[in-house]
RNA sequence: GGGCGAAUAGCUCAGCUGGUCAGAGCACCUGCCUUACACGCAGGGGGUCACAGGUUCGAAUCCUGUUUCGCCCA
């Protein structure tokens, strides 16, 4: 056999990739099986691949996989959202390049472009989720643009409308002049920001003064409409009655006394600014104010501003009105005021508070529902501190803001009769007035917020709201989903929202728990963005190092619910990030070659890997031929300690991968199995014992059982890394000499098809365990002498270990050759009271009942051992110390549990022995 | 302003219900190209578990406060 001495990623994951597309391996229907089923967070149709979404698709193929492998109809639905404004701003871009704007193609126009665009470059990112291994049933593929996505789309609308909880008004919104649409609440991004605030003198009308105000926005002050006090305070009782002049504009301002104004802040006195700020919007309406917009879509002030600033923009007037101002002597001060400033969230533009008309949705009636679920404990949350927020923000939900002034998206379907002024809702357009027949109808010109398809997305992927067969077996099979695995940043944008959408629409929780993963960070914590320049390329580290040595990377690095942090300071640094994914990935790969170099000629067969197809045809666990082939080994004699052990640890690891899994904690069924198992018992002990064994085995049929062992660990290993790292445990899987290795169907296996390996108490051997770590105690004792003097290379070295206890002389004299061989030293011998002479090194096991003693010729650093000795005998001499006192305090003899003072009891003799024995190996120096 | 989280080895983090829990990986130091792997093997050094109190026989672990950092909401 000749392979490359490193795991070539690139050819492997092709070529699976390839395999798994074409066969459609993720595909899922209704069956008889147990359903497993994720809905994806759908991405954006714009994005490209980021850290985030390898993240959070790597954790939920991992459950996919795994669930499959474990016997479950596995379901992991994908798709992609339409992503109103990005989108949008993706093609206005394109378009403004050549000089156009939307506007310049008209609306129908613009929307058949970003649909061209859409089919061109929108599955860009779903490619990128298949080089990435997810195990998606891409025949099921979605988009919330689709027809039946659309359809749910408005059948939502319209029973929300006909159920009183969709109205229509005049609000203050949060509004994005560069997107010239509303966004809702939750897409402001606030960010503290120094600006001034600036006091500006107002005269009073019957020219007895001034009354200073101080805003941070001068410019709005060309909309006031009203100066406000609080009604308790004394320095402007006496204004009650009188005007104010606006200053600039000359408008005539109300006085009025309100209990919002904070007697505390600035001076007391507030402008009152209804159509640009949500407070004074209020304010507004308990006093009866008419509110004055100054501002245009674009954020271009408008001919209420007065003459002098029409047409300008808003940080220009700001600009202006400020200089004006100050030419007329009329600002008082300038101070630093920390505030918070309102971002876009898609275009990080200064948000502004804009009085339009807007459809919203009345959340107080969707919520008490979704509130009960997860109190009862039917949707869980992992981390569950997650709760917490869910429910603080449900408790406080405020309506939604659902329209937007955009092209791209869902629109409206709401309609209004030009002559009669009707307003009714229709999912298709219709002839004419509902009421009065006329033909003079328009359908609202606003599309709806993304996330109002979103929220639908567990079920109206799978056809809802159609009542055909199909969708309602399915809905039936696979909803409520199981998991929903995201980022904390969408627990309101659509977690929330898709379970009051589950318990309005299809009566049922959309998903019966939801993972909260962390968010990857740089080094100094910040999130990763294209701005900041932060970001890594996950499709450059699959380049570099596969797809696999990335998932095993980030696998590693999540614990449970953590913020991820990877270094970004230079391309090294990036890569540095994963290179424990691709050492482990060449590790494995490096171990399977060995051993099928080793192995060659002998081949198992299924069932003694532990599974086989059952009467029904399904490939299943099945461990009766593996322990029959173990205890006939055993019978024979060869079965002996390493591989009881290495048995009995493969068993308990696999284990745990399913405890692990169950609480989402990626990392420690992943770092168990891969390196603590794989790695550090099987590769750098048991493979290492092997290697002696085979030349050493006595005859042919010992070396058949060690071969055959050795495929069935590592065919187990396999399997239960596959949901980890799909690509390299395939491909070595199938060089593997399985005799009968299953088919799918005719020509085609996978690994992702046979059961995940499960143990019983058959394999488990406690006694082989404990043994086996005193037989690694000594080995280690061994080396770390031979390295503590130099001795690391010689060979020819004799060694005696000193025992106390015939079960303990027995089980080395058992083990004697495989310690020689791995310590590699000519001679061992072991006894009670050996005749030892007068040059030796030393040292004493933990429990303090062995020795080991190294027989030296010539000379070796007495003064180098007497410090080690020193520094060993001041440890223990502290332990025993500790447990002395301990085992003398009545109160812990009191109160401990029984088991605990034993087990002090015990490690008092054991320091002691080992105490004891410390000194008197020094006293012989 | 309210809430949440974090602070453990130089770095990234484990440490679940208090009692060998002071750990892993990387980095570092010392030997090794030992018939799979130098993306490797063997051995080693390194931490007053942010700070101050408290509860307890016993605290990295529980409680209170302080400091620093991060996030979310208003």
């Amino acid at each position: 056999m000749d392979l490359p001495k490193q795991y070539d990623s690139h050819k492997v994951e092709k070529k699976w990739l390839e395999t798994w597309l074409k066969n459609h391996i993720g595909k899922s229907n209704v069956s008889n099986k147990k359903p497993y089923c994720i809905v994806i967070p759908p991405p954006n149709v714009t994005d490209i691949l980021h850290m985030g979404h390898a993240l959070n698709n790597t954790l939920q193929d991992v459950l996919i996989r795994y669930k499959r492998m474990k016997g479950y109809e596995s379901l992991w639905l994908p798709g992609t959202d339409h992503a109103g404004i990005a989108t949008q701003n993706v093609i206005e871009k394109i378009i403004n390049k050549e000089g156009k704007s939307r506007h310049d193609y008209g609306r129908e126009k613009f929307v058949e472009l970003v649909w061209n665009w859409k089919k061109e470059k929108g599955g860009t990112i779903i490619k990128q989720l298949q080089e990435l291994g997810c195990q998606c049933d891409w025949d099921r593929e979605r988009f919330t643009m689709d027809e039946g996505l659309s359809d749910a789309v408005s059948e939502v609308f319209i029973r929300l409308y006909n159920e009183g909880l969709i109205y229509q008004g005049e609000y203050i919104v949060n509004w994005c002049p560069r997107c010239t649409s509303a966004i809702a609440n939750l897409e402001v991004e606030y960010e503290e920001t120094l600006v001034d605030l600036t006091y500006i003198k107002y005269p009073i009308k019957d020219g007895t003064g001034f009354v200073t105000v101080a805003t941070t926005r001068p410019e709005t002050m060309l909309g006031d409409v009203a100066v406000a006090f609080n009604p308790k305070d004394e320095r402007y009782k006496h204004l009650k009655g009188k005007k104010i002049m606006l200053p600039l504009i000359g408008r005539e301002l109300d006085v009025i006394y309100d209990d919002y104004v904070e007697m505390e802040f600035g001076t007391g006195a507030v402008k009152i600014t209804p159509a640009h700020d949500p407070n004074d919007f209020e304010i507004g309406l308990r006093h009866n104010l008419k509110p004055v917009n100054i501002l245009n879509p674009e954020g271009i002030l408008n001919e209420n501003a007065g003459q002098r600033y029409t047409g300008l923009d808003r940080f220009d007037a700001r600009k202006k009105v400020l200089n004006d101002l100050q030419e007329l002597g009329l600002i008082e001060k300038v101070e630093d005021y920390k505030t918070s400033i309102g971002h876009c969230y898609r275009c990080n533009s200064i948000v502004e508070p804009w009085l339009s008309r807007q459809w919203f949705v009345k959340m107080e009636p969707l919520a008490a529902e979704a509130i009960k679920v997860v109190r009862e404990g039917k949707i869980v949350f992992y981390p569950e501190r997650w709760t917490k927020v869910y429910l603080n923000w449900m408790e406080n939900i405020r309506d939604w803001c659902i329209s937007r002034q955009l092209w791209w998206g869902h629109r409206i379907p709401v309609y209004y009769c030009d002559d009669c002024n009707e307003i009714f809702v229709s999912k298709k357009k219709p002839k004419g007035c509902l009421k009065c027949g006329s033909l003079n109808i328009r359908q609202d010109e606003d599309v709806l917020d993304t996330w109002f398809s979103s929220w639908l997305w567990p079920f109206s992927t799978f056809g809802w709201p159609s009542e055909n067969e199909t969708t309602r077996n399915e809905l039936s099979y696979y909803y409520p989903t199981d998991s929903l695995i995201t980022a904390c940043e969408i627990i309101f944008f659509w977690v929330a929202r898709m379970i009051m959408a589950g318990l309005h629409f299809v009566k049922d929780i959309p998903f019966k728990e939801v993972h909260i993963h962390g968010t990857v960070r740089d080094e100094k914590h910040r999130k990763m963005s294209k701005s900041l320049g932060n970001g890594i390329d996950p499709l450059e580290i699959i380049e570099a190092y596969g797809a696999d040595a990335l998932r095993y990377a980030i696998l590693l690095n999540v614990s449970q619910g953590q913020d991820v942090i990877m270094d970004t300071r230079s391309r090294e640094a990036k890569l540095e990030n994963f290179t424990v994914g691709r050492n482990f990935c060449n590790k494995l790969y490096n171990a399977a070659r060995f051993l099928l170099m080793k192995c060659e000629g002998v081949s198992i067969i299924t069932e003694e890997s532990g599974y086989t197809r059952n009467e029904e045809g399904d490939l299943v666990n099945d461990n009766r031929k593996l322990i029959e082939f173990i205890n006939n080994a055993d019978q024979k004699g060869f079965l002996k300690l390493p591989d009881k052990w290495i048995l009995s640890v493969l068993s308990s690891s696999i284990n745990e991968i399913g405890r692990g899994l169950k609480s989402y904690r990626y990392d420690d069924a992943l770092r168990i199995i891969s390196q603590d198992f794989f790695w550090h018992s099987l590769c750098d002990w048991y493979i290492e014992i092997v290697k002696f064994r085979m030349s050493d085995a006595e005859n042919d049929e010992e070396k058949v059982f060690l071969k055959k062992f050795l495929t069935i660990l590592l065919e187990n290993t396999l399997r239960a890394l596959h949901p980890f790292i799909p690509f390299i445990t395939e491909e070595i899987w199938h060089n593997l000499p399985i005799e009968n290795r299953p088919e799918i169907k005719p020509g085609l296996s996978s690994i992702t098809y046979i059961p995940f390996p499960c143990f019983g108490n058959e394999t488990r051997y406690d006694t082989a365990e404990n043994d086996w770590s005193t037989i690694q105690e000594l080995i280690i004792l061994i080396r770390n002498l031979k390295a503590e003097v130099g001795l690391e290379g010689k060979k020819d070295l004799s060694v005696i270990i000193k025992y106390q206890e015939e079960k303990e002389g027995k089980l080395i004299k058992d083990n004697m050759h495989l310690i020689k061989d791995i310590v590699q030293i000519s001679e061992l011998n072991a006894d009670k009271s050996p005749i030892l002479p007068n040059v030796y090194i030393a040292d004493v096991s933990v429990n303090g009942k062995m020795e080991v003693i190294v027989l030296i010729e010539g000379k070796i650093d007495i003064e180098k051992e007497k410090t080690r000795l020193q520094k060993e005998l001041e440890r223990t001499g502290n332990l025993l110390q500790k447990t002395e006192k301990t085992l003398l305090n009545e109160a812990f003899l009191k109160n401990a549990r029984d088991e605990v003072i034993d087990r002090e009891k015990k490690l008092k003799i054991e320091f002691n022995d080992r105490l004891l024995k410390i000194r008197k190996l020094l006293l012989h120096l």
